[in-house]
DNA sequence: CTTTCATACTAAATCGATTTAGTAATTATA
DNA sequence: TATAATTACTAAATCGATTTAGTATGAAAG
C-alpha cells in the first residue's frame, strides 16, 4: 500500500522521470505520441497521483492562501470568507482560514506559522496591534491584503468600509424623519481599531452636520456582554433616545435582544438602523432597515488584488479600497409620530 | 532578499545542518549548552524561519486536514466549521475548507486535490454520490470522517443528528398542545441524502403513530426557491395545516419569509418549529421554538474522531455517532385555541 | 593499557517532484 | 560532405528539511 511516485510511473513507461514530468506539465512538444500514450497507461495502471508537497518545494509556491480572521461569528467574516473562498476555487488556489480571536500574540503566531507553510498571500481581518509583523511583511514584498480593519502606517492594500458614509447614512435618515435624540451602539472606541473609531466619529459628526444634540448618554459604548447593563440604565434614567444606530450585526442582536426583553416598539418607541444586513432582517417583525457592506464585492476584491501581487510581486502600488454601504429601506425606522405612545422624560 | 535556510544557520553557527535540525526538534540530549546557544544566537540572527513544506515532504505529514462541505449558507456548516477550527488549533492543525456545492464532480476533484496536497485527513459533508471514491480512501484506511450526512455502505466514522428523534419531537409537541394538522417543509427527499430522508420519514412515523392524519398536502417537499409558490398554493387552497415543522434553517427562512408577507399569525394562526437553533429565534416575534443540533459537540467530534484515527491508522473501528437534538422551547407553538381566530377547512 | 561506553557531533541519503544541461539520432543547411 | 539544427529523450542537481549510520573524543571499566 505504499505511494505511487514519479519514478514508479517512469519505470512502468520505460521512460526517465524527467519525461513523465513533462507530461505532466503538458510540456509535449518534443515527445511523440507513442510516449505519451506509454504514459498515460502508467498512470493509469498505477492509479499515480502527484505529490503536491514534492512540487511546491521545488516550485517555491504552494497555490495556497492564508486567511486570519478576528472574529468568527461576525456575519461580515463569514460572507467575506465565502467569497474569497470562491474566488480562490476559480484559480485553484486553496485557503486556510484561521482564527485570532481578536488576540495579538495568537495573530503573530498564526502569521508565523502560515509563513512556514510557504502560503503565497495573507488576506488578514487584523487585530491592529502586531503592526511591526505586518511592517516587516510589507517591505518583504510578501503579499498581502487587509480586511474590514486597517493599520495607518503599514503601506499595504486594504480593502474596507466607507465608515463615514454608512454611520452618515443612518444620522440623514433619522434626521429627514423627525429623528432628533439619536443614540449609537457600539464595542468600545479604541484607536487601533479603525471602522469602530470611523463609525462612531462619524455618527457623532453627522448629528454636529445635522444640528442634532450630542448626548453622552446615548453614546452605548461598551464590550458586548454588558451593552444589556447600560441599554437597560439608560432605560431606566427615563432618557431614552428615539432612535438607536447599531455599528454592527453582534451589537443588533443585543439591542433587540434588550428591546425584546422590554416590550419596546420598534419603530414606534424606538426606531433602529444597523450597519450589517442580517440575514433574517426581511422576516423581522417589523422588517430592518439596515446598511449592507457589499461583503461579497470585497471578499472578492481582496482576493484579486493578492492575486495581483501574487503574479507580479515586485512593482505592486498598495492602494485603499472604500466600499459604498448600501441603505436598505425597511420597517425599523419610519416617520416619526409627532404624538409618541409612550413620551418620555 | 532570498529566503535563510537550516544551511544558513548551520554555518554561521558553525554546525552541520543535522545538529540545527536536532535543536528545532528539542533533541537536545547529546548537546552541549554552548553549541545550543550558538544555535540559537544564529537563528536570532539570521530570523531564520523553517520551511515546513520540506519537512513535510520528508516526514509524509502536513499537520493539515480538508474539509468539504457542500453549503456554507447552512448555519449548521458555519458553526461546525468553527468547531473544526478550534479543536485544530488545539493541535496546531491547519483546516483547508472546499466548497462542493452539492455537485459530485466538485466533490470528487476536490478530494483529489485535497488528497494531492497530502492533507493528513478529510472531514466530508457528503453530496453521497461518491460512493465509489469514499469506498476507495477507506480501503486505503485514509483518514476520513463524514458529518451531518452520511452513505450507506461506506463503512467510515459518521457524525449524525438523531434526525428520527428530531422530528418526532416535533411532532409529539404539537400533538400534545392540540394541532392535528401538521406539515412539513423540505427540500425534496432523495435517496442519497439520508437527514432529508430520516426526517420527513420520521415526521410521517411521529404522526401515525400519535394518530394524526398524513395529508399528502401537507407535505411540502420541493426545492428551496419553490417552497414559496407551493406554501402559497397551499394556502390558497384554503386547506391551511396548523402547524408547521421546517427541517432546517434554509427552509425556515423561506417560511417565516412566506408568513409575513400573508400576514400570519404565529403561533395563533400557525405553528412553527424547525432544525437548527437559528442565531435570531431568541430576538424574533415571536421567538422560535426550535430544535437545535449540538453543532459544536459534533464539530468536535468529528475532529476528535479524524484524529484518532491519524494517530493509528490500523486498528480503527469505524463507528456512526448519533447526536441527540435539543428542543428549545419558546414562542411559536402554545397551547392551541380550541377556537382559532381564522377557522380555514 | 586496552576495551567499552557515553557524549557531541557530522556526512550523506532521503522525501518526490522540477529543471538544467546534455546526449544521441535524425534531418536540414551551407 | 561537413556543420548546424531539430527532435526525443535522460542524468543529475536541486528544493530544504529529516534521519540514519557513523566518527571522534574523553572517561570509565576491566
Amino acid at each position: 500500500m505504499k505511494k505511487v511516485t514519479m519514478a514508479d510511473v517512469a519505470k512502468l513507461a520505460n521512460v526517465s522521470k524527467s519525461t513523465v514530468s513533462q507530461y505532466l506539465n503538458k510540456r509535449y512538444e518534443y515527445m511523440s505520441e507513442e510516449t505519451r500514450k506509454r504514459i498515460a497507461r502508467a498512470i493509469e495502471e498505477l492509479g499515480y497521483q502527484p505529490n503536491i508537497i514534492a512540487r511546491s518545494l521545488k516550485q517555491k509556491t504552494t497555490m495556497t492562501i492564508g486567511v486570519i480572521v478576528f472574529n468568527i461569528l461576525h456575519m461580515l467574516t463569514t460572507q467575506v470568507l465565502h467569497a474569497i473562498e470562491e474566488a480562490c476555487q476559480e484559480r485553484g488556489f486553496h485557503v486556510i482560514v484561521s482564527n485570532s480571536d481578536d488576540d495579538p500574540e495568537k495573530e503573530r503566531k498564526y502569521i508565523e506559522m502560515l509563513r512556514a507553510k510557504q502560503v503565497d498571500g495573507l488576506i488578514i481581518f487584523p487585530t491592529g496591534k502586531n503592526a511591526d509583523v505586518y511592517q516587516k511583511m510589507v517591505e518583504e514584498r510578501f503579499p498581502l491584503v487587509f480586511i474590514d480593519r486597517m493599520v495607518p502606517g503599514v503601506k499595504a492594500d486594504a480593502i474596507l468600509l466607507d465608515n463615514q458614509k454608512a454611520a452618515a447614512l443612518a444620522v440623514e435618515y433619522f434626521a429627514e424623519r423627525g429623528y432628533k435624540r439619536i443614540g449609537v451602539v457600539a464595542p468600545p472606541p479604541v484607536s487601533h481599531i479603525i471602522p469602530r473609531m470611523e463609525r462612531i466619529e462619524g455618527f457623532r459628526q453627522a448629528l454636529a452636520k445635522k444640528g442634532l444634540p450630542i448626548v453622552d448618554d446615548y453614546f452605548i459604548t461598551t464590550e458586548i456582554p454588558y451593552i444589556q447593563n447600560e441599554l437597560a440604565r439608560l432605560f431606566a434614567s427615563g432618557r431614552l433616545p428615539e432612535a438607536l444606530f447599531a455599528i454592527n450585526d453582534l451589537t443588533l442582536m443585543e439591542v433587540l435582544y434588550f428591546i425584546k426583553g422590554n416590550h419596546i416598539k420598534i419603530p414606534d418607541e424606538l426606531a433602529i438602523i444597523s450597519i450589517d444586513d442580517v440575514p433574517f432582517a426581511h422576516v423581522y417583525t417589523p422588517t430592518l432597515t439596515t446598511i449592507a457592506q457589499p461583503t461579497f464585492a470585497m471578499g472578492k476584491k481582496a482576493a484579486e488584488r493578492l492575486f495581483l501581487q501574487i503574479a507580479k510581486k515586485s512593482e505592486h502600488q498598495p492602494q485603499i479600497f472604500r466600499f459604498s454601504p448600501t441603505f436598505i429601506e425597511r420597517g425599523s425606522a419610519k416617520e416619526k409620530n409627532v404624538i409618541r405612545k409612550r413620551e418620555v422624560t
